[in-house]
DNA sequence: AATGAATGAGCCTTCATTCAT
DNA sequence: GATGAATGAAGGCTCATTCAT
């Protein structure tokens, strides 16, 4: 698609999403950024202006590359509700899951999304709000008898049990030595917060439904 | 319990460990600790030798003050599972949103299991994997068909459920602006994802069904 | 007179020389004189070899344009030797006093003269000394009896009288604060140092008069 | 008086005088400075905050030790106005011309004068505006018949007459090859432009006095 | 038991300059 | 004749740490 013609810019885009993924905005250095892309100390003054302007560039950047694995359009093409969650729910883990090359993509919009920056407002308004109301109107359609804060509050934990294996991942593999998050486990975790998911959503107000 | 003539040794480790949950081990600087505590800047050199011995001890010291927040005791004490998991999660969400005084310890946890640190293995050890088994026992009581495997990725589906209203909190204030996460939502939010598990539960497994 | 076509490198040197008379040589940046003049950041070296070498120029090229306010040529023109130092005067002033477009003409001699940079001796060959020159040769005609050391004397004492208007207004304007230096005031104190000056000349060796 | 054991807070206080007064605030290097106190390169921030406060006290720390040689003080105790304003234009130009150890109080001063920076208001109201009113209060003496305006800019003409010996002392250097601005030869331009400014006071409005 | 002073490494940024077109 | 890209050297500042008392 793009010329593999790969210039200093590009490059940089690349070290700096990896770099502020892994370390996050205040512990990178531009340093380590300017290395990991063969470039000079001061490229990111000249192509960015100063690291924020960096920071906010990669920020956009992720949200074009990432296109191509929204769960939300992924969704859409499904035939029935329960498996438009099923198709969300999987495409959303293997977002958060992938380590191959665009793996930064996720981490960095999940670090970005713990610890507010001067993105954020960014990041929540054209990269989380889409995908959070696509759920919400899968969830709608599941169970058309929720109100509007039992939407919010299902989508929350559908989001939830996908997120605990990124930013609690170097936990559950302490607390599961045998944990391999690769593609068969995710394949296997998306299924159980399908099915956990539709369960609940299922059962949710099954008539006046107070609890017992 | 504890002489109240804190000396500087405590009054140093209640700073850091605010600190350190507030802006994260790297961010934290000795200098901040030090002021908030009205110590000298070596007083961490004298009494601990250095920022990372430090961060250990309060680690521990977190350990042994977070007990009387402790799930797994608080849920103990209920009547009957689905009471437990009710217990559970509650007093889990009550630690998370806690925004008090001695509020640091929830979040030093969170933020110590998102980023691996030198801390992280004792953390698992003696403050994640106790409240993790209790849970499971809860959820083995609720479903005795489960399998290991299914205990295990039920306990991660809910406890994330929890944790995204803490690791996501900035996103979500955005996405909802209604949100106040106050008691009285800390409690619904309580007794959503209670219900929400227990129907997931029950359901799992209703005859056999794995998909083909 | 000279095309009004000006190419990059008369902007150049015109944007240049606003910099350098604003900001001192070391305080200037190329980056800033490129973009006043509308020009890529490399065209300093292109057109002039380095920062240094376009100050050079940007030297000689004010004293190509100085010369229409050359306090030494109006002077001559004058009736009386009295006469002749009030027309020095009020232009030597007038040139310090101006603020208008080819100001910076004077503000980038004046600064020269204060921190001996590489092209002093060429502004003092060129253009101070034929201007102290005029002046002296005033001095003698109205009083022949001093000596050329008084002489002298006497020519820095009325150029330093015009001076400390330049060198000092930040300090006049704050010890004076209604004092304006428009052209009004620029005439009055003018008016001041001429008879300041005569009164002083004429007085000068009355009778023989050193100090035992 | 003081006690000679300098600590390096001093040490350092000197040597920024004497970088400040030699390159400008600007131009000064904080690492320079520190190279001269035989201090670290972090000295400066641990005594002063940074380099804007370094500046702010060494201004403060010039004043203090000029008073020593205060033209207005030394002035008082002269015999009658006219050996007032010699010790005046005297002992001003002592601090000017001198070249030893606490040399670049004047230089310094001069400097700020002329570039008005964050200290220059402070430096005008403790230093400058006390000497300024001590030089009119002689000149009234001198004249009565004088208006305040005659003796604002009598006096801005005996100060100019010194200060040219400063800020362009490399441009009389060069005009002027013999000149040596040694004690002697400050002594005999402090006695010319008494006599020069004496003649001119006297003679100023003689009565009526247009210009003819 | 505790402190003020001092250190050196490393951060982001800006600068004049050069290179390949 | 002129340009955008890239370079390496400082610059000011902050940090955790150590030393001498």
């Amino acid at each position: 698609m793009e010329p593999v013609d790969h210039g200093t810019r590009e490059r940089l885009l690349d070290a700096a999403g990896e770099v502020f993924a892994d370390r996050g905005y205040e512990q990178a250095t531009i340093r380590e950024i300017c290395r990991r892309a063969g470039a000079n100390i001061a490229a990111v003054s000249y192509h960015f202006g100063d690291k924020k302007a960096l920071y906010i560039e990669v920020i956009a950047y992720a949200h074009r590359c990432a296109d191509e694995y929204d769960p939300a359009r992924e969704a859409a093409g499904a035939a029935d509700p329960a498996e438009r969650l099923r198709v969300f729910v999987r495409t959303f883990m293997q977002r958060i899951g992938h380590k191959g090359r665009p793996a930064w993509h996720a981490r960095l919009m999940a670090r970005e999304m713990a610890s507010p920056g001067a993105a954020l407002d960014q990041v929540v308004r054209s990269g989380v709000r889409p995908k959070f109301e696509a759920l919400q109107a899968i969830l709608r359609t599941l169970n058309p008898s929720l109100s509007d804060r039992e939407v919010e509050r299902c989508a929350c934990s559908i989001v939830g049990q996908c997120l605990i294996y990124h930013h609690a991942r170097p936990v559950l593999t302490r607390l599961f030595p045998t944990l391999k998050l690769d593609a068969r486990e995710i394949e296997r975790i998306s299924e159980h917060i399908t099915r956990f998911s539709l369960a609940a959503v299922a059962r949710a107000h099954p008539r006046g439904g107070a609890r017992p």
